[in-house]
DNA sequence: TCAAAAGTGTTGGCCATACACCCATGA
DNA sequence: TCATGGGTGTATGGCCAACACTTTTGA
């Protein structure tokens, strides 16, 4: 293993997560005091990320930066555009922060986004990580705003046609988890009747002898995503169908 | 402007034109004769591209190789994906070739694509550059192959949802030259009836007062993208309509 | 027995599909 | 006048959208 990094090359991972009051990401907050009246303080918030080591892959990377994160590994990255504009970075805070950090102000950000399904929990969670809602996004560092609306506005176009919104849910779902799912990315509003029409005729949509339980009312059945039948199946959904 | 280039930053390009054959891409021919018996000849084809230079964007330094190639400036390139593993680079002429020209082993080359319509013709043509099927592509350098596929697999599920078609055609289109771009990009069969009428219910394909001509049969009729109707038109002909 | 959410059917209209012949032109 | 591709209409069935009440459970 070669374990100098590449200094001018980082991957930037846009973690999603659903929670009650819509799609979340996750930031870290960064934080440099100089004790110097004259530069900038820096304390906001960026997405997690990782200079690219020699002998490490990209998605490797990625998967690194993942993994501290949720303790788990991760097949659902996305990578989903680079950033390098030579003036990609230009505010005094983010340059006072390159330099702290021996970079280079000319970096290569691959960004990545990992979907995580809503039951589950980070490794650990601590003050310098934390969930934002993307409605209300705090003070962010580099062009990381950016990254971000890039990736939302990736799910939003892919989700209409790749099986994105399993992610999204626990592997064991309900109908009505899916459909929420949906209108709270998309921002739109179903038929509760005609979706379960609808996810009733795809095949890959599993019915499980299971329901949910411990809640004081009707207990709802549980589905699994089968990607296996999926990946059998023929999707003829679209503008230009067969 | 610093002209020194990032040694480990490329931009490789896909130029896409639809020809009577299908998809061709765009390729350059990469040779390298060392007259010593040991070591291989360097005799087969890459897609085109450039190293970043200090103060160029990524996407100036892909509109740089497209202008090269066609002579205009393009404003509808595309970024793909970009590939940065370690390994990446491995074979002996690949090795051969990057050693010669100065650059690095691990070099990041973020791939763009570009789709000239089918009646343009390139700058300049000699035997360095050439346009290839995309069903019987020659040796290919690097990983390009790979690059090529993914590109097209990118156009692929675009051209469902977004406005990539109309770069196939020329600006003054008919029908069914649309048509038949569908068809030989999606590699599927339409009717021309409902075709016509799918696509006379769509306000941003605009017909003109104006017909094919020099030709011995019945004359067509031009249509135009208007692509500014069609940015304020919401197009609702998805999975998960409205 | 109440509260809370799960689950269920029918109808009307629109749109996709399938299909075959006449039209306009230049040579 | 012929050859070539351009252009047109209708009938059928399937799918989408709209809409309100009953069911099941735990407390």
């Amino acid at each position: 293993m070669d374990f100098r990094k590449i200094d001018n090359l980082s991957v930037d991972c846009v973690v999603l997560k659903l929670e009650e009051n819509g799609l979340n990401v996750l930031l870290r907050k960064r934080t440099l005091n100089l004790y110097n009246e004259n530069l900038p303080m820096v304390d906001d918030w960026v997405l997690p990320g990782h200079y690219v080591l020699k002998s490490n892959n990209l998605g490797e990377t990625a998967n690194r930066v993942f993994k501290e994160l949720t303790g788990e590994n991760h097949l659902n990255r996305n990578q989903f555009r680079t950033y390098g504009n030579a003036a990609r970075i230009k505010s005094d805070k983010d340059l006072l922060w390159i330099r702290s950090r021996g970079a280079k102000v000319r970096t290569i950000t691959v960004a990545y986004y990992l979907i995580i399904a809503s039951n589950k929990d980070l490794l650990k969670m601590d003050d310098s990580i934390k969930w934002f809602n993307l409605k209300s996004l705090p003070q962010l560092g580099f062009d990381h705003h950016q990254i971000i609306n890039d990736a939302y506005d990736d799910v939003k176009s892919k989700i209409i046609t790749d099986p994105l919104i399993f992610d999204f849910v626990p592997i064991k779902f309900t109908l009505n988890e899916l459909q929420l799912a949906f209108e709270s990315i998309l921002d739109v509003e179903l038929d509760n009747r005609n979706f379960r029409k609808k996810v009733s005729g795809k095949p890959y949509i599993v019915p499980l002898d299971e329901k949910q339980k411990g809640l004081s009312k009707k207990p709802s059945r549980l589905y699994m995503f089968s990607r296996d039948v999926y990946s059998q199946v023929v999707e003829t959904d679209y503008i230009i169908n067969k």
